[in-house]
DNA sequence: TGCCTAATTGCCCTAAAGTACCATGTGCCG
DNA sequence: CGGCACATGGTACTTTAGGGCAATTAGGCA
């Protein structure tokens, strides 16, 4: 297994050393194909000094190798990690992090898994929820519902007010109300703000607290 | 390393026996306790004949139990795979997997890292992309804001009322909604439902008509 | 020091949202 | 047929939200 650490710098940094001492550093994704002689190994991207277009260019140059590709940001963030996964990245964490880290997740992604600190993952998980078919939790209470509930309570999951909802539906402000003071109870939610969070599975206000 | 697998027929599949000699099979996420002995592990929950609602209390029983636990589909659905990984999952394969197989997720999720079939993975990571586009759009204007507004954005985002906003930054309500008069001409957006829409990367009522 | 921005708040007012109680009409089921 | 769930609203009331106008305070800067 090598270890390959594409860096503007050239050089390899002491946690990466520690972590695996045969690794090696190159300045560009255009330098791996050299720099590598075996048929399995890692390669490692350090976003540092890099700014967003770089970025992509980077990492899918390097994910055309054939090897895993982490990327090693400076302050990771979702929008980041998101962006450079869905662009050949299997892993991200912090440039610093401890080499005994850098190896589980060297053991992760060269195992065909995904590596990505903990907090991220969560999230990660919980918004690719948002846009799949398949539905989580809220779908029992959901089913709860009638018809005509659920046409409210998905107006509302887009921002309607309850005079739009009225004009969409063809019925009076008045109905729209008594349908959401029902939705309200049957989903357990107070008020219009928890239901389009809700109605798109995201945590409200009174589930953290 | 231990490997517990929970099956509703109390008994081993030969390829688990296969991959980890040492397995152990038990029916219920209730007996996890009582059949393990160390301190890591990975647990491995067989979903055949678990209805929606079983999967996941089941799946959330067994990872309360802090190892890492595996939901073994019989018929793999983007849909399933993602709510089994909210409620707690970090590994999504066929039951049927081959026991080399059943190994490299074990080394996976073992290390801290998610894994399921590669073409769900691509799809998995696409998704969520869909959601937040790289999030160049709300970041740039998220900017705008002062910090003090920023506070009562995010409080927003998660469903807040202004008298709870107040409350949490002490500071009266009328202050909370000077501060979000503000926020709204800013962002663009006609009331804190858009806000919270916005905020959470989510399309609203305005952006698709 | 004087100007400017940000933060804060009061008073008042309008509009939305949400609730309570009640009534009508329709379709389905035992 | 009588009961029941659902959709639809009327009247009326309370609570939130949101905004117009104006004033104060604190910190930064030319």
């Amino acid at each position: 297994m090598e270890y390959l650490f594409i860096t503007p710098t050239g050089r390899l940094r002491d946690r990466w050393q520690q972590a695996f001492p045969a690794a090696k550093a190159v300045v560009s994704p255009a330098d791996v194909g050299a720099a590598t002689s075996g048929t399995r190994g890692v390669i490692w991207l350090d976003l540092s000094v890099l700014d967003e277009q770089e970025r992509v260019t980077e990492i899918e140059a390097a994910a055309g190798f054939g090897w895993p590709v982490v990327a090693l940001a400076n302050t990771p963030s979702e929008g980041e990690a998101l962006q450079l996964m869905n662009h050949g990245a299997v892993g991200y964490c912090h440039v610093k992090a401890a080499p005994e880290q850098l190896r589980e997740v060297a053991l992760v992604v060269a195992h065909g898994g995904l590596w990505m600190p903990p907090e991220l993952m969560q999230r990660f998980v919980a918004l690719s929820l948002r846009v799949v078919p398949a539905q989580p939790r809220i779908e029992t209470e959901l089913n709860e519902l009638t018809s005509r509930e659920l046409m409210v309570a998905e107006q509302v999951a887009h921002g309607a007010s309850n005079r739009e909802i009225a004009e969409a539906l063809a019925i009076t402000e008045r109905t729209v109300k008594a349908h959401l003071s029902a939705i309200f109870d049957k989903l357990g939610v107070r008020d219009r703000v928890h239901l389009a969070l809700t109605m798109n599975n995201l945590p409200t206000y009174s589930t953290i607290n």
